[in-house]
DNA sequence: AAATTAGGTTACGCGAC
DNA sequence: GTCGCCAAACCTAATTT
């Protein structure tokens, strides 16, 4: 707010996704052991960086959302049932309407019947297609909720995905491609536009489809859907590569520092950002004094070691470091 | 463990048909 | 729309240091 209070920001470069999330040093998360844990008040949850772990999901007010200042107001606006969810659709409580015009008893109906009957059905197969569609999305959603587990991915991106499937949906985008297709394409897109990107090759695990038919989908449902296509960032992988390798704070911060100075160098361009973070994440390694084998970063990156070779020679050319020992 | 090398695979964009 | 081609990045695998 006031230029008093900007002093401090010089080494926020580190984290410039979100003004609303700040770090918690006390948390371990429980899944992966590390310390990343980071609260995020807007989406009142709190979530682990690396494995995007959702710790208190619910720092929510669980109440209900009226206020009543007497017993005759409580009487009045308490209310019971399941609450409303964004996947709600017919249960497969379906109608059906005979194409006979006959009633119940078999008997021809009278000619304003069968009127009335005929626009009764065009308005039911309208009412019935328009549930194929939310049936179709339905299991987009679950397939959606199922990927997004399996790599724990945040709740609040699985929303977004979902946001983004309705809008693929919307625009007829799915018509001629599988279901599969789009929802993985959507996931993978939500988690980079939301900065904590998951790799192809991580997608592709847990999808139905193959590598291919998700970048060829994602890059379609980018197109049309007009989202920004800028490539992932190598510095967004460092704090889970670096978690699931052990690898102290300094080690991470100075990855960071590695990407950003190189990435400056122009080094970054058409490579892959995973490869490039591995890379990083070794030099700084190496700098330390910490023991981390290629083998190992290489494992966790999913990049081979050669590709990790290549990468971190030019970047400490480029760096003009040099690592003793 | 790290480096080097060779050969194969892949996705991409382009023009021709 | 798809066929053929290209260039670059990345992969696998074998071998050496």
């Amino acid at each position: 707010m006031s230029d008093t209070m900007t002093t401090a920001s010089d080494r926020q470069d580190e984290r410039t996704d979100s003004t609303s999330v700040t770090q918690s040093s006390e948390l371990e998360c429980p899944e992966c052991g590390c310390s990343a844990v980071y609260r995020n008040h807007e989406r009142g949850e709190r979530c682990c960086d690396h494995c995007g772990l959702v710790i208190e999901g619910s720092m929510l007010d669980t109440g209900p959302e009226w206020r009543a200042f007497d017993a005759s107001e409580r009487e009045e606006k308490s209310r019971v049932g399941a609450p409303v969810t964004r996947t709600l659709h017919d249960k497969g409580l379906t109608t059906a309407i005979s194409w006979q015009d006959r009633d119940g008893n078999g008997r021809a109906l009278s000619s304003k019947r069968r009127e009335q009957m005929r626009r009764l059905r065009t308005w039911h197969e309208r009412a019935r297609t328009a549930n194929n569609k939310e049936r179709n999305l339905q299991f987009a959603l679950s397939e959606i909720d199922r990927m997004a587990s399996a790599l724990g991915v945040p709740q609040s991106i699985r929303e977004i995905a979902s946001v983004l499937y309705r809008r693929a949906l919307d625009e007829d985008l799915i018509r001629g491609r599988s279901i599969e297709g789009i929802a993985t394409a959507t996931l993978y897109a939500a988690c980079r536009q939301e900065g904590l990107p998951r790799s192809l090759d991580e997608l592709t695990e847990v999808s139905r489809v193959d590598r291919s038919e998700i970048a060829r989908t994602y890059r379609y449902v980018a197109r049309e859907l007009s989202l920004a296509l800028e490539p992932a960032d190598p510095r967004q992988y460092i704090p889970r590569f670096c978690s699931a390798l052990d690898l102290s704070g300094t080690v991470q911060s100075k990855a960071m520092e590695i990407c950003s100075i190189t990435a400056e160098e122009g080094l970054l361009s058409g490579k892959s950002p995973t490869g490039y973070a591995a890379a990083a994440i070794y030099s700084a390694a190496r700098l330390c004094g910490s023991e981390t084998t290629q083998s190992d970063i290489a494992s966790v990156a999913q990049v081979t070691e050669v590709t990790i070779r290549k990468r971190y020679h030019e970047q400490l050319d480029a760096a003009g470091l040099t690592i003793e020992g």
